[in-house]
DNA sequence: AATTGTGAACCTCTTCACAGCT
DNA sequence: AGCTGTGAAGAGGTTCACAATT
C-alpha cells in the first residue's frame, strides 16, 4: 500500500490510477507471459478475467486508463498487450536495487529468482554490522550503511529494499530519501513517513497471517 | 487479498468486515503493543491515527464494528484495547502452521522471528524433493508431500503456507483444502482457486516491486 | 473540555449494459 | 456475431460532523 500522504500516478487522461489497478496489471502481465509461452496469440477480456478471478469489465476498465489495446469482436493480441503492459509498468527497463539489511529476509531476497527474471537486480548491499561489512554475497561486497548516500549514487540505485529491524527502519528511510531515492519496498512492520513524491510499498507477512487467524476465528464465532 | 469467490467475515451486527479494516486492526495492535511496552496506559483515536497515517474517524469506525472499547472524553485504555483486538484477530490462541515447500523462501520463513513472537508456530514441514525429505530443520523433520493429508492431521495444522514453485501451487492448494484446511498464505505468484469458505492471502513481492517501477515510470512521464 | 461512537455525506472502485467496431 | 471501450449505476469504503458521554 501507499504510505504517508502519497500521491497516485496518473493515466492517459490524467486520471488517478488506483493501487488495485496497478496490482491487476501485474497479474495480467504474468497471465500474458504464460499464454505467450504456450503459443496463444489472442485472448479475450473474459479469459484474462477468468484466470484472475475477476470480472471482464474490470479487465477492460483497467486497460482503458492507458489506451485501447484490443480489437472489437476479436480480443487482444497476447504479445502486443504484454508489451504494452510491460511498458506501462516500466518492466522494459532494468532496475537497480539496494538491499539495506543483510539478514534473514535480505538473504532470501538476494536469492529470489523472480526479481532477477523481471529485470530487478541488486546492485548494492548495505549493513551496519561490522562482521558483515566487507563480506561478499552473490558477487557483491556488503558496504557500510554509514556510507549510504555515496554508495547509492555509485551503484545508480533506483529502488531500495528495507530489511532492517523495525527500530532502524525510519532512520534508513530518511537516509534513502535524502539520498534522492523515490521508491521503497519496506519489510519492516511499521508505517514509514516519507514525502509525497516517494512511493512506499509495505511487505508485511505478519499482517497477512493475522488476517488468516481472524478469518478462522470469525468462522468459528458464527 | 482474498482469492476466488471469497466470503468476508462479519462483525458484531453481522456486517461484512473489509480486508482493509482487518489489516488496520493488525496495525493498531502493533501500535498498542509498542505503547504498552513504554508504559503508556491511555491513547486517543487521534494518536492511533497519527501513528498509522490515517484519520481518527477511520480508527473509531474500524473499532465500532466490534464494540465500544473507549471512554468518551478520555480515549482508550491501551492494555484493554490491545486485549480486545488480540481477541478479535485470534491472537490469543496458538496457531499451528504447515510449511509446504522448503526452498529459499520457506527457509527464510522458518527463521522469521515475528511469526513465533505472535504465536504462529511451524508444526509441519512438507516437500517433494527426496533429498530434503527426512532432513531436520528448526527441530522438525521434513515430511513427504505425498503424505500431506495424514501429516496435516497429525500436526493439528490450522494454517498452511504455500512456498512451492508456481506450477505446483494449485495442486498443493487442492490437497490442503481436501485435508480440511481453511486458511492459506500463498507465496506462489498465481491466483489460487479455492472454495468460498477457504481464505487465501497472497504474498506477492513481484507485484509490489512492479508497483514501484510503475510509480517511477509514471513520475518521469509527467 | 475532551473524545468517543455513528448516521449521513462523500468519494472511490466495481459492475452493468450497450453503443461502436471488426 | 462477437468482443471491446466506456458512461452510468451500484456497491463499498472513508470522512464529516455532531450528539452522547465522561
Amino acid at each position: 500500500m501507499k504510505a504517508a500522504y502519497g500521491e497516485m500516478a496518473s493515466g492517459r487522461f490524467g486520471q488517478k490510477i488506483s493501487d488495485a489497478t496497478v496490482g491487476r496489471l501485474s497479474r495480467y502481465f504474468r497471465t500474458l507471459k504464460y499464454l505467450e509461452e504456450r503459443g496463444v496469440d489472442t485472448v479475450s477480456s473474459e479469459e484474462l478475467a477468468r484466470r484472475n478471478n475477476i470480472t471482464s469489465a474490470q479487465v477492460r476498465k483497467d486497460l482503458s486508463f492507458f489506451g485501447a489495446f484490443g480489437r472489437r469482436g476479436l480480443g487482444y493480441n497476447v504479445r502486443e498487450l504484454k508489451l504494452n503492459i510491460s511498458h506501462i509498468l516500466g518492466l522494459d527497463k532494468e532496475w537497480h536495487l539496494a538491499l539495506v539489511g543483510v539478514g534473514n529476509i535480505g538473504l532470501a531476497l538476494l536469492n529470489f529468482k523472480q526479481f532477477q527474471e523481471q529485470n530487478f537486480h541488486f546492485a548494492l548491499l548495505l549493513d551496519s554490522d561490522p562482521r558483515k561489512i566487507g563480506t561478499h554475497l552473490v558477487g557483491l561486497e556488503v558496504k557500510n550503511l554509514e556510507n549510504l548516500t555515496v554508495e547509492v549514487k555509485k551503484a545508480h540505485v533506483d529502488i531500495a529494499v528495507i530489511a532492517v529491524p523495525v527500530e532502524a527502519a525510519q532512520k534508513v528511510a530518511d537516509a534513502l530519501v535524502a539520498a534522492g531515492l523515490r521508491a521503497i519496498l519496506n519489510f519492516a512492520p511499521i508505517s514509514l513517513f516519507v514525502p509525497q513524491d516517494v512511493t512506499v510499498r509495505n511487505e508485511n507477512m505478519v499482517i497477512d497471517i493475522e488476517h488468516l487467524s481472524f478469518s478462522l476465528t470469525q468462522a468459528n464465532t458464527k
